[in-house]
RNA sequence: GGAGGGGUUCCCGAGCGGUCAAAGGGAUCAGACUGUAAAUCUGACGGCUCUGCCUUCGAAGGUUCGAAUCCUUCCCCCUCCA
C-alpha cells in the first residue's frame, strides 16, 4: 500500500472538502482497507460526467487498496433526496430495482474496477428496521436542526411546502452508514448535511465517524447549472461517442478548464501546460479536443473517439453530410406535405414546427436551403432532410 | 377549527369581462457571426387539414352576446391564530 502522504495527495485531488482530514489520517495509519461509502439514487441509474466525477475518486481509493461500496438508495428511493419537487415515490418493483442495478453494473464498471466493488441496497436494512425502528430513529433529530440544511431552510423561508416525510431522507441516509459500518462516505457538496448526519448517528450507536469526503458538482454544459439529466445539460457515460463528442465540444472555454480538473486523468502539470499554452495563443478549440478524446476513450474506446472528431471535423468544418443518418420510411400515399413528413420524421415536435423552422431557414433538403412551405414529396422520392445543424434523416417515401 | 393570501402556457411572473394563444424575463430552438465555442444580434416559442380553425389560464358547473378575468362547489399550497 502507498505511503499515508502519497494517499493523501490522491485523495485530497479535485475534492472540495475533508471532514475531518486529521482523522482520516488516523484511519490510514490503521494500515486495514477503509470501507468507503458512496451512494446512489435508484431510479435514475443513467450516469453522466457529473457522477464520472465522484466514480473517479472512489476508483482512486480501489487503486489504493481500499473497499469501496457502491450503494443502491433502493429504500430512500421512495422518499427522493428532497428537492422541493418530489413526493413519495411509488416504491420499485423488484424487477425494476435489479433492473437498475444492473444498468448501474453497465455504466459504473467502465470506472471501477468490478473485482473490488461491494454493491449494497438499503432496503435491506431499512426494510428490518420496521415503524417503531424509523421512530427511534426519527426522535434522535430535532426539527431545528433539520431546518439547518440548506434545502429546507431556503424553502421554508420561501414558505414552499416541505412534507414530513423528508426529513426522514437524511436520517435514513445516515444510518446507512452505521449499517454499513463506513468509514468514509463520498458526495457532492450538496450532500454535506447528510454526510455529516452519518457522522451524527455512528456516534449515537456508539461507533467512530465517518470522514465525510465532498467533490464539487460538475457544472453541465450551460456552464451555470449542475450537470443533470432533467436539465438536459449533461454527458451521458453510456452516450453514443458522436454525441458526446459535440457536447463536449459545446461547452465554453472557461468550462473546459473545470472539466479536466475534475474528470481528465491527466496530471495537474499537464494540465497546467495547456493552460499556459492557450495562454500563448494555443486555439483552445484543439485543446478542447484533447478532453473530449479521453473521455470518450474512458467509456469507449480509442477508435470511437478518433471516429467521433473525423465525423465532427467533416460535418461542421466541411459541412458534409453525417454518414449515420437514420433511414425513415414514409408511407406517403398519393403525396405528403413537407411539414408533415418532418414531423413524421421526428425531425420537429409537430408539424407548426416544421412549418417555422422552414420559415426561419432551418430545414435543407439535399443540402439545399428550403424555402417552399407547399412542397410535397411523392412516392419513390429519396431525400435528405435536415433540420438546425444536427438532425438529419434520410427520407424514403413509398406508396403504402 | 378560525382568519387571510394564492394556484396563469417548460420555469418565474403580469393580466382581473371583449383589443388574450395571454406582457416581461429565463430556458429552449432557428438564423447571422464563429472554433457547431462563449458573448452578441435577429427571429420563433399550444396544436391542426394554417390568410382560417381547435384546445389552454387548479377541477367541475353557472352568469353573459362574450370569461384567465364575475358567481357556486370542490381539490391543492402558503401565512397567522388555536
Amino acid at each position: 500500500m502507498a505511503s499515508i502522504e502519497d494517499q493523501l495527495e490522491l485523495i485530497r485531488r479535485g475534492s472540495d472538502e475533508i471532514l475531518i482530514e486529521a482523522e482520516l489520517v488516523e484511519r490510514l495509519k490503521t494500515g486495514r482497507p477503509l470501507r468507503v461509502k458512496t451512494g446512489f439514487d435508484p431510479t435514475a441509474p443513467d450516469l453522466h460526467l457529473g457522477h464520472a466525477v465522484l466514480l473517479t475518486k472512489m476508483r482512486q481509493f480501489q487503486d489504493l487498496g481500499h473497499h469501496v461500496m457502491f450503494l443502491i438508495g433502493d429504500f430512500t428511493g421512495r422518499i427522493g433526496d428532497p428537492s422541493g419537487k418530489n413526493t413519495t415515490r411509488p416504491p420499485l418493483t423488484q424487477e425494476q430495482i435489479d433492473a437498475n442495478a444492473q444498468t448501474y453494473r453497465e455504466q459504473v464498471f467502465k470506472i471501477l474496477d468490478p473485482e473490488k466493488t461491494e454493491i449494497c441496497f438499503n432496503s435491506a436494512w431499512m426494510d428490518a428496521l420496521g415503524a417503531a425502528g424509523m421512530l427511534k430513529l426519527a426522535a434522535l433529530h430535532t426539527v431545528a436542526r433539520m431546518l439547518e440544511r440548506d434545502d429546507f431552510a431556503k424553502r421554508f423561508a420561501a414558505n414552499q411546502p416541505i412534507a414530513i416525510h423528508e426529513f426522514l431522507y437524511p436520517l435514513c441516509q445516515g444510518y446507512d452508514s452505521v449499517a454499513m459500518k463506513s468509514d468514509i462516505e463520498l458526495g457532492g457538496t450538496d450532500q454535506k448535511f447528510n454526510l455529516l448526519m452519518g457522522r451524527e448517528l455512528q456516534k449515537h450507536y456508539g461507533h467512530a465517524p465517518q470522514v465525510v469526503l465532498m467533490m464539487p458538482l460538475l457544472e453541465g454544459l450551460d456552464g451555470v447549472n449542475k450537470m443533470s439529466k432533467s436539465l438536459g445539460n449533461y454527458v451521458g457515460i453510456a452516450e453514443a461517442p458522436r454525441e458526446q463528442f459535440g457536447k463536449l465540444m459545446s461547452i465554453s472555454d472557461t468550462l473546459m478548464w473545470r472539466y479536466f480538473e475534475l474528470l481528465s486523468s491527466r496530471p495537474s502539470t499537464d494540465i497546467a501546460a495547456l493552460k499556459e499554452a492557450v495562454a500563448s495563443g494555443r486555439n483552445p478549440r484543439d485543446v478542447k479536443v484533447e478532453l473530449a478524446q479521453e473521455i470518450i476513450t474512458r467509456f469507449h474506446d480509442r477508435a470511437a473517439a478518433e471516429d467521433a472528431l473525423a465525423d465532427f471535423e467533416a460535418r461542421f468544418q466541411r459541412n458534409a453530410i453525417p454518414d449515420d443518418i437514420v433511414e425513415v420510411r414514409l408511407v406517403v400515399g398519393d403525396g405528403m406535405q413537407i411539414a408533415q413528413i418532418l414531423r413524421q420524421a421526428g425531425l420537429t415536435a409537430s408539424t407548426s414546427e416544421a412549418l417555422r423552422m422552414i420559415d426561419q431557414g432551418g430545414v435543407r433538403i439535399d443540402g439545399e436551403k428550403l424555402s417552399d412551405k407547399g412542397l410535397v414529396l411523392t412516392a419513390g422520392e429519396c431525400v435528405v432532410l435536415q433540420v438546425g445543424k444536427r438532425k438529419f434523416a434520410r427520407i424514403v417515401a413509398v406508396a403504402h
